[in-house]
DNA sequence: TCTTGACTTAAAGTTAACTTTAACTTGTAA
DNA sequence: TTACAAGTTAAAGTTAACTTTAAGTCAAGA
């Protein structure tokens, strides 16, 4: 058994999100003591492990909370979990691509304010052809550079 | 040259957020006609391209104004601007490390509940021993289940 | 007995990034 | 010349997820 206190170390989360999540319905069957004082366990702990990958999932508190619902409902409720786990899977995926993609472009802005920096100017570098970039580089360029129009030709900021 | 219309369809974001974007000093240098329309061009474009970017990377949009104020002030703010992406890169990295635990856990779960699926109950999976888990969905269990107290016990919810 | 630290509550406040509203202008087509 | 579509503004509203505040309880140590 855990105070509040015990547990927002624990897991790195103020005592008030805590509360907030409590009073949410994110955290099931809270125990009291005698004095109206929060008793946390072992379970409460995978609760807030299962709640954070849902959070990055890009799942909102009341979804969140109607999970924990369903998952003190038992087995009847085993497909719509499964299920939801599928959609958050997808989810999750699809973010990593686009957070992929923009640590392409990243790594290009990186790469071209280097060699601006070697220059002491952007001159050179932004008027480069992508076939005179190195290989690696005419790679992200052109990953991340399509143009949104086929008559457009993609400029540099 | 585009009209603000053009260019929501074109990067797919609301004509509001074009003129919020624009209000908050987001894109620099957008001209207007005699009747004070907004006349985007591919620079545009191309900021838009690296908002979304640095939005994505973590960045707020008071300091995506700011890098554009860098910009605009040319050659002499080249350091400051990259060190601001190899900031961003960072971040992002760390970022995508986070989304891949949370990834793990999700397909451990979508295992976990395909398994009580096939049962019918949690009751088999719930207290099944790691060593007698698939290989992989071992290796993801242990990579997620790290317990916050080495005495304590994971448990599965 | 008094102070301290850790807990409790309900309710109000914060923040960022939009989003909506209401009122207006302008250029073209019927 | 009237209607319509697409642009304009300033200002108010929205939303989620906390976070802070104010007031109180309780157990242990000096």
């Amino acid at each position: 058994m855990y105070t509040i206190g015990e547990v927002s170390k624990m897991v790195n989360l103020p005592i008030p999100t805590l509360r907030y999540y409590d009073n949410e319905g994110l955290l099931t069957n809270i125990e009291r003591d005698s004095s109206g004082i929060r008793k946390f366990n072992d379970k409460t702990l995978e609760s807030l492990r299962v709640i954070e990958c849902l959070k990055k999932s890009g799942m909102q508190i009341k979804e969140i909370k109607e999970f924990m619902k369903w998952c003190s409902l038992g087995d009847q409720t085993i497909a719509k979990r499964k299920e939801m786990f599928i959609r958050q899977k997808e989810h999750i995926e699809q973010e990593i691509k686009e957070l992929e993609m923009a640590l392409a472009m990243i790594k290009f802005k990186c790469w071209y304010y280097d060699e601006a920096l070697k220059d002491g100017t952007e001159k050179r570098v932004k008027k480069l052809d992508p076939n005179d970039m190195p290989e690696e580089i005419k790679q992200l360029f052109e990953h991340t550079h399509q143009p949104y129009r086929k008559e457009s030709i993609t400029k540099l900021i």
